[in-house]
DNA sequence: ATGGCTGCTTTGAGCAGA
């Protein structure tokens, strides 16, 4: 089976990018983020023609989570709502089963600067994720927690960690988070296997962030341990970044055995 | 270097992203 995770920075613009990915990369579960549109303007049709059955947890503008999906089964015990987090707003979840195995795909908050509102929404949105998923490791034995995290959980995963030391996406009060979830039993999939050094999953739009190679490995899969023993791979597919009009961010991959 | 791009918005300057 294969999983990916994709913020694709609006749906709308990024749809020819994503149709064509999904024929290359094929994968059977998919989850994006920031789809930036309502559930109505969804384009199931498009993709339904590839084979895939879609859900959305959409809002107008910003943020927006969906799930992909061309397994047999058909998705159950939805979930949008992050426990804690009731009178939220902002679309940033969503879970569902499928045969055997639990996908809960997130984008959580950015944080734009330590210390500011927004900051102190990403650590309380982090407070309640992390006991939503304390429970989800005791639920589901097969569990896979994928999305745009914006954690770059090590030094490893940042171009100049010397620049960025101390800001949002790195500080500690955010790794200490994601190394709770680790904490928990999830392992960082990526971090299984060998990988190359400088190995991002964002690059900034300005300033040819890409070709440079000054990016940021923020976007996640975590599995359960059940999952580990099965992963085969998991990659980061530059690919897509290096199209006309691209997402900032690419897709993560992993392959586990069935 | 606090900009630098890009996407969105009752369309055009300002917000948000990371």
């Amino acid at each position: 089976m294969r999983i990916a995770t994709w913020n694709v920075n609006s749906l709308t613009v990024r749809l020819p990018h994503l149709t064509q990915w999904l024929q290359s990369a094929q994968p059977d579960l998919l989850g994006l983020q920031e789809i930036k549109l309502t559930d109505d303007k969804f384009p199931h049709e498009p993709l339904q023609q590839l084979g895939y059955h879609c859900i959305a947890h959409g809002q107008k503008t910003y943020n927006g989570v969906a799930i992909l999906s061309k397994l047999a089964e058909a998705p159950q015990d939805i979930q949008t709502r992050l426990p804690g987090m009731a009178e939220d707003p902002q679309s940033r979840l969503l879970a569902a089963t499928y045969g055997e195995v639990r996908l809960i795909n997130v984008y959580i908050p950015n944080g734009a600067e330590v210390g500011s509102d927004k900051f102190n929404y990403k650590l309380q949105w982090l407070s309640a994720f992390t006991a939503y998923i304390k429970e989800a490791l005791r639920t589901y034995p097969k569990l896979v927690v994928i999305g745009d995290f914006n954690i770059a959980p090590d030094d490893r995963d940042v171009h100049d960690p010397k620049a960025w030391e101390g800001s949002v996406l790195v500080s500690p009060q955010e790794r200490v988070y994601f190394s709770q979830l680790l904490e928990l039993g999830l392992t960082d999939s990526f971090r299984l296997f060998e990988q190359p050094v400088e190995s991002y999953s964002w690059w900034d739009y300005r300033a040819a962030a890409f070709v440079r190679n000054h990016g940021l490995r923020i976007d996640h899969i975590l599995i359960s341990p059940a999952l580990t023993e099965k992963c085969q791979s998991c990659t980061i597919d530059i690919a897509p970044r290096k199209l006309e009009r691209p997402s900032d961010h690419t897709p993560v991959i992993v392959d586990i055995h069935e």
